[in-house]
DNA sequence: AATGAATGAGTTTTCATTCAT
DNA sequence: AATGAATGAAAACTCATTCAT
């Protein structure tokens, strides 16, 4: 009964089944929750039959699963990046810089994302409360100390990661409202806001001068 | 067929039945979106039966259509409050603030929102092309009145507003992860993020001086 | 807990709504058999509330049971008006007008007592193999008397009972069908078939010269 | 989203499958009426899950739908066969024959047609305006000519062809109130009452001599 | 008499999953 | 590997009937 999702070795044409398959997944479960998804649309964005899908996964749950199980290790490495020897605020513009293309070039993983937070996390709480907290408490740590050093404007490390985030993965998750409201400009959105963004935080991490 | 809820002279039951199952369906959708909601779980957070809940509202899609329709409204609401007539920073962080105070006191209304933009939007299209985008080009217009009298530093209206949006948001959105990552500041959460948030945007607007 | 419609001594509002649901019921059921109808089609059709018409009827099943006790009854009228001691032909053809005009006059009557017999008699199966198969075999020996007696032209007396009610019938049942293909000619419908069947009638009964 | 049954090529399970749920449909559809009949009725009827059922069939409308479209063609056939060519009593003595052994042969369609006129057709008023009446304004001419000619008594064609209508198809839509009534002559039912047709059209429209 | 409110028992689907081939 | 076929469990309603007023 072992599946080929599970099984040691796997043939090149079953990780690419796999990955087809995850890909649309990530595609449905983005947009609609897990509940809100049926494996009929997983299977109709991957151009598979539903019992084949099966074939490679367990269940809807075990894709899923699998997709969050991926997620939140790619989620953070942007902010694993964020390096206590460089340039405070270029390290952090880099930072914003980063999350921003992450944006760009990973909307569904934002999407997923942002739809179990939404849910209350039930099924990543644990990587929320652990690795994330951690990894953000260490970056906190590191931002307390450019600012107790006067590298940077005092300022709450917490809610700088927060705005970050949100500012960043607003790009993502509103993409459809992002634009429809720039109309015309939507082609550069992205480029506008790495603009933006940079300014905005540059304003706010600059120590004041005297 | 006229069911209770779509009659113009309402008893008191059904006002008072009608606005349980709308919370209760708000609670449910915002959560969960509208597919991986069920009318089961509205009618057990409601506290009725489910027959007893479709004798309110002729279908699942009924109550999540008045849920929209109310809710666009007090969206903008603090957007079409801002002043071209006040004080341009004032406005702008008194702006925030107001957002920031919907996420606190309307946090499901927001997740709503954002559920249905994950989704692209099906069902409230229409008003992101129509009534939202108007109420944006004007105030955005207004921001860019502003910078070129000089009163606010150069920005970029719409991604101004965005990361308005987005900061604010974010602390009904993404509450439990905020609240997880905060840990025992979770309660001043609002507070601090309202202090944060004043001092982000007031640095980014000041005129530069000389 | 005695309701008004099975109460010996009823108001005249008792009698009247009575017989304005049953007549509602009629409509209904004779269209939709009565799976196929709903209380509420009956209640709007007799603009009355659900609950007000089952003060008056204590189930669907009795207002259906009702309305088939008083069928049979009129229904066979025709039929036992039939007399030995008139001239054959006449009272033949006689008999055909009569049932032309009673589908003309109580067309909902017809269909109901179709649907029931489309269904396998479910209800009335006791009338149809009591009290209707009793008549029927007593005129068909007055018919076959007539035609021993060569008064009239010899024939099978039930399967030209048959063919009188399905003939007469058929303006009833189907009267959508006669209708419409009739088109412009469809006001003196009943008028040509009177003259059309009398016709038929007369020349199958008419006894051969000679 | 392809349903086995609008599938093109349907394998030898498909199309065995499907002719037994439209069976069994048909028998159910037949005596309850649309409204009235229930998927899980048709499907012990076939001897099939539900599910499995709707495997088959979109929706219990679907099913329905499909009977309705296979029943007039096949209905209307044995009039297409009346020949102007023909001898015109030989003609329509045998479209009656033809009739009756549909009635015979295929009761079910007979009620199920029956059941819809019955609802005021409201699923196959097209084919009753369109086909239907065309047909019969065509043959109706043929029978007119035929008068016109002297070569039957003068007779209305429209009133003449319901009547056709009526008495054979009697022998399915009644069929449970005929054999009642005929006791042990039942059996012979069919053969009698085409006996009994035949003599009845024939001496309506033999022309009277001289 | 009349009606708003409520519900248990259906009825029509939908869907994740299994089975056979 | 792949798919047609099948199903139990659930979900969205529907409906006859009851209850309280």
């Amino acid at each position: 009964m072992a599946r080929a999702a599970s099984a040691k070795t796997q043939t090149r044409i079953q990780k690419e089944k796999s990955e087809l398959i995850l890909s649309a997944a990530l595609e449905v479960f983005a947009a609609y929750g897990f509940r809100g998804t049926t494996i009929d649309q997983i299977a109709a964005e991957a151009g598979l039959s539903k019992p084949n899908l099966l074939y490679y996964f367990d269940s809807k749950d075990a894709i899923h699963e699998q997709l969050l199980e991926d997620l939140l290790d790619t989620w953070l490495d942007p902010l694993r990046s964020l390096d206590a020897e460089g340039d405070p605020v270029d390290e952090i513009t880099s930072y914003v810089i980063r999350k921003l293309e992450m944006a760009r070039d990973f909307p569904r993983e934002s999407r997923l994302f942002a739809n179990e937070i939404l849910q209350g996390a039930p099924r990543i709480m644990d990587q929320i409360a652990g690795p994330l907290k951690d990894l953000v408490d260490e970056k906190a740590a590191i931002i307390t100390g450019w600012a107790d050093a006067g590298r940077i404007a005092p300022v709450d490390p917490y809610h700088l990661i927060f705005s970050i985030w949100a500012t960043t993965q607003h790009y993502a998750d509103f993409d459809i409202q992002v634009a429809v409201v720039l109309g015309e400009r939507a082609d550069q959105r992205f480029d506008d806001a790495a603009a933006y963004l940079t300014n905005l935080f540059t304003k706010l991490l600059r120590p004041s001068e005297g």
